[in-house]
DNA sequence: TTATTTAAAAATGTAGATATTTTTATTAAA
DNA sequence: TTTAATAAAAATATCTACATTTTTAAATAA
């Protein structure tokens, strides 16, 4: 009757701490994973927490070397472009079909999630407002994808936001602590509302690419003055 | 000196020959993983056989309930065509990248893969010709994809060949072991290859996404006689 | 220094212990 | 007799502790 019981095993556990403490940035990107040092923190034995590190070297947040052991996947202005530029293609296609085949409960989710999101201005506690902003940001443009009608191309999409966060959450910072850029982004998403209420995919598709692609200037900077030149 | 040591752990091993007994339909779709069965077939301990598992879940190859083991994932009409589907979509958008960004040698590159290709005729044994013609097909469109100048995209087109590796092998035999679908592969290449020469990245997007439409019909007509009508 | 040997640290793997699920057998009720 | 509920047994999944192999660091000799 009580629903959610969703036992999970330790690897499973693991791998979402694990991946939490990799994009919030607690390790840091080339350091060594330690493989004595992750047992103690996460209180687990050697072959779980193998298992978690293994999925997270196939989502490109680690890295492997046979017998030397996991490292946390390195971060680089070129992988900052390749990520933000594939991620914006695949997500104006999707845009793109999701214009083109969502109908009125699609229509309603985007509006009331716009609505959601344009509200949260009202929060006081900074490091509240970053991650409710943030949910509601990712829960508007999860609205607009989900039109599109492919499990498979959410997947995709689902795929590259994972490999964006930790650059995401350079940038996240940046934005919503910054009253202008939070009023920029704000008439962004208006615009890009009544692109898509207008039904205009082809237009749609090229706001949303341009649309993706403005944080690259931002992240690149933050990425230079922390010497992550390459 | 010698190069290509690339030593690998067992967990590497057992991921690799479980991927290819999975596609190859060895285990079929549905059918239970037994741990036991599995360590006495890959000759290896229950932590790296799950580490292999774990990460062919992430491939969507295999299901996972925790507490209650693994099993092949299934199979369906739906699922074919929602991958086929967003795999097409992926494949027109890097093919109209590649024609865009493509240099000289991206051209030559595909002109080369076209032309051996278009060889395998001559060989005489049917099994050989099938992996044959599959490596050199798979060449083929992976020559064009990689003008698109991005590796992610790359990486997310491996991931979605790798997820239709088993709807795939259905149409395979289909169109090898056929003269005729022979012959019509080869004139749908042809005509792939002169529309991407002409630099019309419009068009080379709109061909490729037809062509890449092109086996659900068979692979449909193979699933049903096979019982699979969902 | 540079190379070689030795010792420590770390990664990887196995075997067996523990916990959970599934099956079978047993009993009670309809 | 059949069905349902319960309990015992078997099978299975999962985890930990320890053993083995490999890498890294330190010490020593050329």
């Amino acid at each position: 009757m009580s629903g959610n019981d969703e036992k999970s095993n330790l690897a499973d556990v693991a791998y979402g701490l694990l991946k939490r403490d990799l994009t919030e940035g607690i390790f840091k990107p080339g350091d060594k994973l330690l493989m004595s040092a992750l047992r103690e923190r996460y209180e687990i034995g050697a072959g779980p927490m193998r298992e978690a590190l293994s999925r997270l070297v196939a989502d490109r947040l680690v890295t492997a070397e046979s017998q030397k052991g996991f490292r946390v996947a390195p971060m680089s202005l070129a992988e900052l472009k390749d990520i933000y530029f594939a991620r914006a293609q695949l997500e104006a296609l999707i845009t793109e079909l999701a214009v083109q085949n969502g109908d009125e409960n699609w229509e309603a989710g985007i509006v009331a999630s716009a609505h959601t999101l344009s509200k949260v201005t009202e929060v006081h506690n900074a490091d509240e407002m970053l991650g409710l902003w943030d949910s509601r940001h990712k829960a508007f443009h999860r609205a607009i994808a989900s039109g599109c009608g492919s499990a498979k191309l959410m997947e995709l999409r689902m795929t590259m936001l994972d490999q964006a966060e930790r650059y995401r959450q350079l940038w996240l910072r940046q934005t919503v602590f910054s009253a202008e850029a939070l009023e920029t982004k704000r008439r962004e998403h208006q615009e890009l509302l009544e692109i898509l209420l207008s039904r205009d995919s082809v237009q749609a598709r090229h706001i949303m690419f341009e649309h993706m692609m403005n944080p690259i200037p931002i992240i690149t900077e933050i990425l230079a003055s922390r010497g992550l030149i390459g």
